[in-house]
DNA sequence: CTTAAATTGTGTCCTTAATACACAAAAATA
DNA sequence: TATTTTTGTGTATTAAGGACACAATTTAAG
C-alpha cells in the first residue's frame, strides 16, 4: 500500500472498517463432522446460529485473534487452525463495516469442554446446516471445501480423533469429511502408502466385534501434522 | 461475530485497524514470469520495492478494492484476479495497524499500458526479487505458491498469452511459473489430455524456424478460465 | 542451391496410483 | 454352538506421469 494514502486518509473516512476473525470449529462424533455453533445475539439474525468469532484487536495479531476466539470459547489450546479465506463484502453486517477472515480449527470433540457455561454453544452436524446468520453458511461452505482439499494431502485429520484409533475410525472420519463412502480395502492400502501412521501393537477394546489394530499418527509429523509439507507442485520433470 | 462486541466497541479502540489489498500482478515476457513493482513512498522502505496497494474504503467491497487498484495502476479491466490470503501481524507496516489481502492477477503483459505515466512502475522478474519493502517479499512468495497449485488444475496461464499461442510459448509459460524444465513430449501429451485448447488450424508466422500450430483456449471456459472446476475431491469411491 | 542450425511433431515402454472386487478369520452375543 | 459383526488381506484392470530418440520443416548462411 502506498504510504501517501494511509498518511493523507482521515481517520474519519479509512478507520471506518471493523475486522473480525471467525472460526469454523470442527469436530467429529457419531460419524458426522460437527461445526460449532452459537446463537445470534442480533435481532436480524435471531434464532439463527453463527459462527464464533470477535473483533481483532489493535494489538492483536490476526492470527492470535483467532486463537483467542478458540481458547476464550473452548478452553483449549494448541489447536490445528488454518486461515482460510476474508470475506468484505460491503452488506455482509447489518450493523455496519465488518470485514472477517474465516479460519477452520479441528478439534478433538471430546477433549474440548465449554469454557463459559454457555448453553447457546452446540454442536452442529455439517450435512443438516440451514440458513445460518450473516454470511456464515457461506463460510462454512467455503472452510469445509478448504478442509476436503487438505486431507487429501495432508495428515490433519487426526487432530479431529484421540490420540489412537483404528482404521475404521479414520475411515469413518474421512468419509465424514468428504462426503462419500470409501472402499475399505482401498482405503488402506492408500494410507499405508502415505506412511503418516505407526502400529502400535495393540488392539481396540470394548468394542462389541472383532477389535481392530490401534495406530497414531507417526510423531514426525508433529502434534498437528503441520510438518507434513505438500512436495512442490510439479508437472514432468 | 458476536454483535453484542461491535456494539459496545468504542469507535476509538476497535474501528483503528486500517484494511488495505495488494494486488501481486503477474506478468509474462521474455520467457520469465514478472510481478508490477512500484517504488516504495515510505522513508523507512526508501529505495525498495512494493506492491501496488490501496486502503479499502468503506463503501466498497473487499475484492472491489483489488480490482481498483488494477484499473487504476494499470489500466485494464477484465483481469484474472484471486484472493490468496490475509497478513495481519501487528508490526507489518511502519506507519500503523495494516491488515492487508493480498490477491494476485494474470495479465497480458503486452496489452498492459501505464494508466499514469508513474515511471517508478516496472516489471520484475520473480526470480530475481531481492528484498522489499513491508512483507511484500512473504506475500509474492505465497502469491506464486498458490500460482503453482492452480495452473496445474484450472486453465489460466492463457490469462497470460496473447488469445493465439503455440505449444511451445505454452510450455514456456509453464516452465517460467513452475522453475523447471518440462519434457515437450509429455507436456503436450498432458495438454491435450486436459482438453483445454482449439487448434486453430494456423501456423505461427515470423518465429526464425519451423513454424508451430497455433491453439486458443477452448470458448467454454470463459474468459478467465474460471468457469473449468476442479473435480471434487474424491478418495475411492 | 546447398548446407547447417533451430525447432516442430510424434509414440513406446515403464512405473506408479487408483479402482473394483470376495473370502476367511476373529471376537462378541444370543 | 450358531449367528452376527467386523477385521484383515491381494489381484487384475485402468489411467496418468515420466523417460526417452528421430525424422520433417523452415530459416539463415554461405
Amino acid at each position: 500500500m502506498k504510504n501517501a494514502a494511509l498518511e493523507k486518509s482521515s481517520h474519519l473516512e479509512y478507520f471506518n472498517i471493523a475486522i473480525s476473525v471467525d472460526c469454523v470449529i470442527f469436530g467429529y462424533e457419531d460419524k458426522q463432522l460437527k461445526v460449532l455453533l452459537i446463537k445470534s445475539d442480533l435481532e436480524e439474525f435471531e434464532g439463527m446460529w453463527s459462527l464464533l468469532g470477535d473483533l481483532v484487536r489493535p494489538d492483536e495479531d490476526l492470527e492470535a485473534a483467532s486463537y483467542r476466539v478458540l481458547q476464550e470459547r473452548t478452553g483449549l489450546d494448541d489447536v490445528y487452525l488454518e486461515q482460510v479465506y476474508t470475506f468484505g463484502a460491503t452488506g455482509r453486517h447489518p450493523s455496519g463495516r465488518v470485514i472477517t477472515t474465516a479460519y477452520y480449527a479441528l478439534v478433538n470433540i471430546h477433549t474440548y469442554k465449554l469454557a463459559n457455561t454457555d448453553n447457546e454453544l452446540h454442536w452442529h452436524p455439517v450435512s443438516e446446516l440451514g440458513t445460518m446468520a450473516f454470511d456464515h453458511k457461506n463460510i462454512v461452505d467455503t472452510c469445509l471445501k478448504r478442509l476436503q482439499e487438505a486431507v487429501l494431502e495432508h495428515p490433519i485429520v487426526f487432530n479431529l480423533l484421540p490420540k489412537k484409533f483404528s482404521l475404521r475410525e479414520l475411515q469413518d472420519v474421512y468419509e465424514a469429511i468428504l462426503g462419500v463412502e470409501l472402499d475399505r480395502r482401498n482405503f488402506r492400502k492408500r494410507i499405508t502408502l502415505k506412511g503418516w501412521l505407526d502400529d502400535l501393537n495393540e488392539m481396540e477394546e470394548d468394542v462389541p466385534h472383532r477389535p481392530g489394530k490401534v495406530y497414531c499418527l507417526k510423531e514426525v509429523f508433529g502434534r498437528h501434522g503441520k510438518k507434513a509439507l505438500k512436495p512442490a507442485p510439479v508437472l514432468h520433470s
